[in-house]
Parts: structure tokens; C-alpha cells; sequence
DNA sequence: TCTGGGGTCCTAGGACCC
DNA sequence: TCTGGGGTCCTAGGACCC
């Protein structure tokens, strides 16, 4: 529900949060351009403040910049299971600052203060900052505005204009100086502008927030789309987009991965096809849901279109809707015999779980009982690989013997999540 | 040589129905 | 030959988010 005229959000986040998960633990990377890598080391998806003054944009090849390296650049191989444990740790703190608290991705929080009436915001916020600061280690920044868009705009302002010390509180200015920040902020760094909105706003001479503004909501609707109207609403303060506190269950579920180096045998691909899976299904039966249609697909380097390219997918309707994993791999892989094609050499492979509902709705088939069996199995080698750590049961198939497992030359341990990788204090 | 992964929503167009 | 109008559902593609 949009909330009243007093009402403000907030929306707080890490800076650079991997980076800053990794120096939590490696104080040496403190001070020095430092950037996290995707998957397989193959693109830049963090950077340290130092990195990015040394020009490294979000998103690059990693084989781009990496000459860098020789002027000090350091990199990490991602560490999901590191950023997630130290992102729940954030959030639990976040959410102690008001009653509700929207976890809108790994590294921010939205939260809405309903009826804080006098309260100081800006110090609330400052006290929130100090304190994950504190206990979790993580730097972060927060921004107030009358709705989703505003907070996240005045965030933005809090990291990039010194003066506000990490908190910008956009409704306590007056208009005029809302007027002298907004103008100094790009139309494409406002949330919901991508890319693409951003030149055709250009093209119409629209190129800051102030720009957008101010531009009629019923001439961006029909020039833009309803998306981009609410936008607007929402940058002159009518909330379009309430508070999701509850999240509401995924409506797909999806388990992929390039390839360490190009596949060509369909006994490899089998055994990634069935390692995803065994993620997927874990994700499934965590929201409790049931999956009525499995898809498969597979892709060639599209880097390199002198090569053969083939993207295919297979989409394979279960008999009724699925939660374990025998039934889902077997589905995936018949999938992925009727798509293989020999003579390709393989970028990625990937599988998909379509159609969900809750498994309180799921329809029984033919054999209840048998199913019955599969999902209890199922649930128990979750449990098992949730206490003893991941892959501790897992499916034959998927025993790797091929080359296709990522890459991760420069992992940090899993310093949180992981008794045999604590770090060690010495004196 | 080397280029991530996982989501959501909106829209336009076609098929189909009455 | 001439050939309405409106609704639904599905799909593919585009755009956006992190």
C-alpha cells in the first residue's frame, strides 16, 4: 500500500559490498583498488572506491583491465556464501531501526517510518550507520525521501556528496535546494532509467533528475510506458510503490552456469545439467513449492560468432507438479537428449523450474505415495547438506569428471559459514 | 585465450473465440 | 469481390533491477 504524505522511506545499503566483505577479513585490501569478479573471474561486479578511480567500469572483462594489476589492482574470485551470510547479518541490524523493513537485494534494505512523527530521521540513520559499522563491519550509507524512488535518490546523494556524512534526508531541504542536488544528478541514475530510456530521454532533451521531474507523467506514459510514469509520480513524491515486506514466492526458478572451458560431450553436459538441478530443487522445496514445467536449455559462446552458434531450449511439462529431485532431473535430463547436438562446443548450459504454486495446492498424481517417498528423500539430503555443508549428498550423475566446474583463481575462504575456514587471530 | 547470474514487469502481436 | 468488433490467452522480446 502507498503510504500517507508523512510516511518516509528509507533505503540503506553497503558501499562496495563485496569489497567490503572481503576487507572485513583482509584488512590488507583496505586503502587499495580492489575488485570481485563474477563467476569464473569472467566480469567486474564490485569495486573499491580506488578501483574506480583507477576507471574500471561496472561490468567489464576482467581480461580488459586486468593489466592493472601491475599498478596495484587487486582482485577476488566471488564468495556468495561469504556476502550472503555477512548480507543477513546487515539486514538483522537494519531491521532493529524500524518495524518494517523491505530486503530489496544482498546489500540494501528499504525501511518505512510510519508515524515516526518528530523523530530525527537523519540521526536515526546516522546511529543505524555507526552501529552495522560496528558489529558487522560493513560501511554503509542511507538516504530519507517521501517514496521508494526519493530514498533512493537521496542514498545516492549520501554516497556521492561528501557533506552529508552517509545520511541524506531529501524532504528536509527546502525545494530549492532539492532543485540544486537533482539537477546535479544524471537521468540514468535515477531507479527504473536504464540504459536504453536514458538515450531516448536525451534525444527529448531530458537528462537530469530535475529534467525528469519535471516532465509531464501523461506525455512519458505515452512516449515511455506506465513504468516510467510512475517514475516520474514518484520523483514528485506520490508513492506508486508501497513496502513489500512479505516476499512473495518466486514465480521461476533458474540454476545456470558458463562452463570453466567449452563443453563438447553430452556426458559432461549431463553432469551440470543435473548439478543445477540439484540447486534449483533445493530453492524449490525452501519456498515450499511445487513445479509443473521443467525447461533445459544450452548456449554457445556468442562471443564468438565465427563459431557455430546454438541456443536451444526444451520445456518439459511434468504429469503433475514436482518438489523432488529424482523427478526433476529425470526431466531435465530427457530435456537435454532432445536438444543436444554434437558438433557444437558448449558456453553454458542451464535449467529452469516454470509454473510454481504452493505445494499446499500441489494436485497428488497417480502414485501419491511413491511421490510421497521421493520429496521426504529430497527434504532429507537438503537437511543433510544444509548441516554438513553442500554436496554431501548429492545425485550420482553428478560426480564431476569433466572440465566444466567454474573457475576461481583468487576465493577468499568461507570465513562465516565454514568451520574449517574460520579465520584465525594470533597475537 | 579470456565476456556472470537470477529475477520481474510490460507490451505487441498472433491465435482463437463469440 | 465486399469481410466487424471485442475479448482472452499465450508468447517473444525488450527493458529494467541487483
Amino acid at each position: 500500500m502507498p503510504s500517507t504524505p508523512s510516511d518516509l522511506y528509507g533505503l540503506i545499503d553497503g558501499n562496495n559490498f563485496y569489497v567490503s566483505c572481503e576487507r572485513v577479513f583482509n584488512p590488507r585490501l583496505e586503502n587499495k583498488p580492489v575488485v570481485v569478479l563474477s563467476n569464473n573471474d569472467g566480469c567486474v561486479v564490485a569495486r573499491s572506491q580506488e578501483a574506480k578511480d583507477l576507471g574500471i567500469k561496472m561490468g567489464v572483462p576482467w581480461f580488459q583491465v586486468r593489466h592493472l594489476e601491475r599498478k596495484g589492482l587487486i582482485a577476488q574470485s566471488s564468495n556468495y556464501a561469504l556476502y550472503a551470510d555477512m548480507s543477513a547479518r546487515m539486514m538483522s541490524v537494519m531491521g532493529q531501526y524500524s518495524p518494517r523493513q523491505e530486503v530489496y537485494s544482498i546489500d540494501e534494505s528499504f525501511l518505512l517510518f510510519e508515524g515516526f512523527g518528530s523523530w530525527n530521521l537523519q540521526e536515526h540513520l546516522h546511529r543505524l550507520r555507526a552501529q552495522v559499522r560496528q558489529w558487522v563491519g560493513i560501511p554503509v550509507c542511507g538516504g530519507l525521501g517521501s517514496t521508494k524512488t526519493r530514498a533512493k535518490l537521496a542514498n545516492r546523494l549520501a554516497k556521492r556528496e561528501l557533506e552529508f556524512g552517509g545520511v541524506c534526508h531529501l524532504e528536509s531541504m527546502d525545494l530549492r535546494e532539492q532543485a540544486r542536488y537533482l539537477s546535479r544528478v544524471e537521468a540514468g541514475d535515477v531507479w527504473g532509467v536504464g540504459r536504453r530510456t536514458t538515450e531516448k530521454l536525451a534525444a527529448l532533451n531530458i537528462r537530469t533528475a530535475l529534467d525528469l521531474l519535471k516532465a509531464p507523467p501523461d506525455f512519458i506514459r505515452q512516449r515511455f510506458g506506465v513504468a516510467l510514469e510512475r517514475t516520474v509520480r514518484e520523483l514528485n513524491g506520490l508513492a506508486c510503490f508501497g513496502l513489500e515486506d512479505e516476499p512473495a514466492p518466486r514465480q521461476q526458478i533458474v540454476a545456470s552456469r558458463s562452463f570453466g572451458q567449452r563443453v563438447t560431450e553430452l556426458s559432461e553436459l549431463r553432469e551440470s545439467v543435473l548439478s543445477y538441478m540439484a540447486r534449483a530443487g533445493e530453492k524449490l522445496r525452501r519456498q515450499n513449492s511445487v513445479c509443473a514445467v521443467v525447461g533445459v536449455f544450452l548456449r554457445t559462446n556468442a562471443f564468438a560468432p565465427e563459431e557455430p552458434q546454438y541456443h536451444p531450449m526444451a520445456t518439459i511439462p511434468l504429469p503433475s507438479p514436482a518438489q523432488d529431485s529424482f523427478t526433476l532431473a529425470k526431466a531435465a535430463i530427457r530435456g537435454l537428449e532432445s536438444i543436444y547436438r554434437k558438433g557444437y562446443r558448449y558456453q553454458k548450459a542451464g535449467v529452469m523450474l516454470m509454473e510454481l504454486s504452493p505445494a499446499s495446492q500441489g494436485q497428488y498424481g497417480l502414485f501419491p505415495e511413491e511421490n510421497g517417498d521421493r520429496v521426504t528423500l529430497s527434504r532429507l539430503s537438503d537437511r543433510i547438506n544444509d548441516r554438513m555443508g553442500r554436496d554431501t549428498l548429492r545425485l550420482a550423475g553428478s560426480l564431476e569428471t569433466g572440465g566444466w566446474r567454474m573457475r576461481r583463481g583468487a576465493a577468499s575462504p568461507a570465513y562465516t559459514t565454514s568451520w574449517r575456514e574460520l579465520p584465525l587471530a594470533s597475537s
